[in-house]
DNA sequence: CGTGCACTTGATAGAACTCAAGACAGGTGG
DNA sequence: CCACCTGTCTTGAGTTCTATCAAGTGCACG
């Protein structure tokens, strides 16, 4: 909940997340770039565990997540759980064109996190869309895609087995933080516990341990410590049917977005 | 695709469904209330197995669906098939605050169903929503409630056993056809095959026959010829951990809808 | 009267869950 | 510095749930 300085040391570039992400949706002006690089100016830590949104509550104003990872989620009533979907560093969160909107889950933070306010965003695509094309442009193609993440996840959990999920999961959650510039070719930061994961894809925590396992086996995947080693994307893709959302599909294949690893995160 | 007369005689007020809906989420003026019946004044009907819209394809107009059911759905390589939502008398698909939007999933008519075009409700509300303020906002809470519905889709297939996912399925269908008046206090049409119902729970046809053979033996609902009847409307909420959503809860609760059943459907 | 489609049934295999216990951290306090 | 937690991960065994295969029924339709 305390200050902090904008310039967080141990993610040297948070500011650009968000930046790099809109880059590939629209071209900004230097304007809009400006406007999302001062997004980052009031950062706030909050631990692990944090609910950043409770189901029902009145969405005020949008959010970014500087860093760490947070999620979308709901119980049922017998403690069961089921995770809809993760929010990613440099993701906006809690973005509604509807005045009046209510959380219609709540969101929690599952990692230490850094979160600063967006209203400028919201202001600027909700009340002055025409002075900021790009960034509207951006912001509804990122919240189209992040829709499309969802349908994704539904396909996951309802048609595909636990090995495929699993390898789904893993090359989704590579694709976007590659955009971002936080996974490598074949590595990304991975800072989930198998329970979070589980109640993502509808497991249980026994049965993800041995899928886990068996993908390692299988010279797959390698999850551990917190990071997931990709041995083999291709066939990853084969065996999880995974296609990259189009969206942004062909300004990342030409390289519109250079991507490139940051320094320590 | 043939025109007909705008009312259809087998759904004598296909035109009302939308009002029923809308008029749960706000006031409408007399005139809002004249553009929604007029937004059936273009029907189409269209056989079962029509694709409304294609996945990729650019969203056009909004759609109104007047008679009929439809549904969003995504296919894998391999032919399995995920159903998201299912698209019911009086909903408007295919309403995208984005311009430019594409659509996420293909849209698909699995009854024969009477569609209109609703560019007029999409033009009121986007270009001119301070003259539509019950229209705006009963269009943005309706987006919400089924964004909401969606979620609780994933919920169903990715934490509920067969046996809960099917009342829940059932409840949430019967609630949504009651809002509009096409179901009664313990019956509703349910015009979907066995494998339709199994490819939105994420279950395979033969499990989810002797699901329902479950169900009716315990004497909670009965699923033949096309529709369903509740035997056991509380004992099934117990068991699907089924809630009423909040946005329209209150208006409905205090019969600001009046729900009368249609004559015919 | 066949034909096709949806539904049903039985048998079997496989996938996934639960329970229970142990291993292996990382962090805390003595 | 070490013993002790606690939370996470791992493993084994057994059970339950769900899918698959295959065959049959029933009904609507041409």
């Amino acid at each position: 909940m305390s200050r902090l300085p904008a310039i967080d040391p141990e993610y040297p570039d948070q500011a650009e997340l968000i930046v790099r992400r809109f880059s590939q949706f629209a071209d900004l002006a230097p304007d809009e770039t400006e406007l999302l690089r001062n997004l980052s100016e009031t950062p706030e830590r909050l631990a692990a565990g944090t609910e950043l949104i409770g189901q029902g509550e009145r969405l005020e104003h949008p959010r970014l997540l500087l860093a760490g990872w947070a999620c979308r989620q709901r119980y049922l009533s017998d403690g069961r759980r089921q995770i809809f979907d993760f929010i990613l560093p440099g993701d906006v969160y809690g973005l509604c064109l509807r005045p009046q909107a209510v959380a219609l889950c709540s969101a929690v933070t599952l990692t230490r996190a850094t979160i600063s306010n967006a209203a400028a965003l919201g202001e600027a695509v909700l009340t002055h869309p025409d002075s900021y094309p790009g960034l509207t442009t951006a912001t509804l193609m990122s919240a189209s895609t992040d829709e499309g993440y969802l349908l994704n996840q539904m396909v996951r959990i309802g048609r595909q087995t636990a090995y495929e999920r699993v390898a789904h999961f893993i090359l989704e959650i590579h694709y976007r933080l590659r955009v971002v510039g936080l996974a490598s070719e074949n590595w990304l930061p991975l800072p989930l516990t198998q329970e979070i994961i589980a109640d993502a894809l509808g497991l249980s925590i026994v049965h993800l341990n041995r899928t886990l396992q068996q993908l390692r086996r299988d010279g797959l995947v390698e999850v551990k410590g917190g990071t997931a080693r990709l041995l083999d994307v291709s066939q990853l893709r084969n065996i999880a049917d995974f296609h990259v959302p189009h969206v942004s599909a062909r300004r990342l294949e030409n390289g519109g977005a250079r991507i490139h690893l940051a320094a320590s995160a």
